[in-house]
DNA sequence: GCCAACGTTGGC
DNA sequence: GCCAACGTTGGC
């Protein structure tokens, strides 16, 4: 199944995904999204890679699941903004998957773009106060989204 | 279990 | 900087 996930590009950029070869998804602490990373990630699944408070915001490439779940380790780690002091070794409460860098488009897809195609109007991104960082992404929007953008896999 | 208060996301 | 949307927290 493909899936969409956000980042900020100030923070990490697709650009920085493809310098780092591979990357933990660490820090989500939303219960959606963590569910989607443990229990319906596949490795080799594809994820549109979005860039969100962007100027300006849109989907910037591709990534794709190189790891199964695991615990994020930031949640035991006391210095990271991230650490969860009710989340224990044993029963740890966050998991990730790691991605890697697939394709950069030649031109962002903006979001104004989305919002405004017949077939991409209903993806989740595009609807109003979506605030969830990882979303299942429809086949069909997936490759609609690859055909806009130009991008062969 | 309800729900008010609060915090965060993220487009604009 | 504003604010809509909505998830989380905690008192009761």
């Amino acid at each position: 199944m493909p899936w969409l996930i956000k980042s900020e590009p100030e923070v990490f950029s697709i650009q920085d995904l493809k310098k780092v070869k591979r990357e933990p998804w660490s820090g989500v602490r939303n219960y959606q999204a963590r569910n989607f990373m443990w229990h319906d990630m596949q490795v080799d699944d594809l994820a549109l890679f979005y860039h969100s408070s962007a100027k300006p915001p849109g989907v910037a490439g591709v990534a794709k699941v190189v790891s199964a779940p695991y615990p994020d380790p930031t949640q035991f780690d006391v210095k990271s903004e991230y650490f969860d002091p009710k989340s224990t070794a044993q029963k740890p409460r966050w998991f990730l998957v790691d991605f890697s860098h697939v394709a950069t488009f030649a031109e962002l897809l903006p979001l104004e773009t989305l919002k405004s195609d017949d077939v991409l109007k209903d993806m989740i991104v595009s609807r109003k106060g979506t605030r969830l960082s990882i979303t299942p992404v429809e086949k069909k929007h997936f490759t609609r989204i690859l055909k806009l953008a130009r991008c062969k896999i």
